[in-house]
DNA sequence: TAACTGTTATATTATATATATAACAAGAAA
DNA sequence: TTTCTTGTTATATATATAATATAACAGTTA
């Protein structure tokens, strides 16, 4: 899979890697159990400090997404272990708060952005999946 | 309206009074020309600097939330002036894109997080709105 | 054995956040 | 007119975060 940086983001780089490793995922491009590169080799491919690669990496572990052995490397985990929990439930729940607030200031009915997300649900899942992120 | 300062959060201050407000507009406890406190009102009130509220008005006027005027103060701007523009909507599906991306690597169902954003809407739009934020 | 893994440690640089204090200029109110 | 209030600008300081660089460590794998 192809990460992408872009150094003028207001985004930090390494929640960039986050997300676009969560959005990997999501894709189906990577399928639990999957290995990703060692933070060096992903480092090296971005042009990037280790440092960086790890830090996101160690976010997406806290978070569920990702496990970490200390010689054997880094896999996606299996889906019984990114199941939603509290915290990702207040946070996202945050979110979309704020999104919607913003819609309602900006004169975006629910509707609008219904739609936006079922079509963002679509992009994500159009291509193949067979990692389990259907019938859900 | 009332503003919350948690020092212990992860977003900086100025981000929670930049939210708040949004917050406040989007259940109508803020209305178009309503004036908001004075710089050093709202942070006097809240036990902060005046630079730190300074910026969080700031942003809020770029995105065109707020009016600021050098010496009559600040406003909430009217509708039209804060309509969707390409900026909003690059940033909120961005914001969509990574809400949909961690629902579907968690499980997370469409219809679960449709649901959510209805729930969400009502929270913000089932008390009184007289500033022309309904039927649309 | 040699190469590779994430980890830890130390150091440095740059940027972002938040505060403090002072002064400015223009509008509003007395 | 004088006084008060407004956001703004400037300067300075402190802290936290982000990113990099370099080196070494301890197991795993080849």
């Amino acid at each position: 899979m192809i990460i992408h940086i872009n150094l003028e983001s207001k985004y930090p780089i390494y929640t960039q890697v986050r997300n676009q490793i969560i959005e990997g995922i999501a894709l189906g491009e990577l399928k639990s159990g999957e290995r990703l590169p060692s933070v060096r080799g992903m480092a090296s491919d971005l042009g990037i400090n280790l440092h960086t690669v790890n830090k996101g990496y160690k976010q997406l572990e806290k978070e569920g997404f990702l496990q970490i052995h200390r010689q054997r490397g880094v896999i996606v985990a299996p889906e019984e272990h990114r199941k939603a929990d509290d915290f990702y439930r207040e946070d996202s729940g945050h979110q979309v708060k704020m999104v919607v607030a913003e819609a309602i200031c900006r004169g975006v009915s629910e509707e609008e952005v219904t739609r936006l997300i079922k079509e963002t649900y679509q992009t994500f899942e159009k291509g193949g999946d067979t990692d389990g992120n259907s019938s859900h």
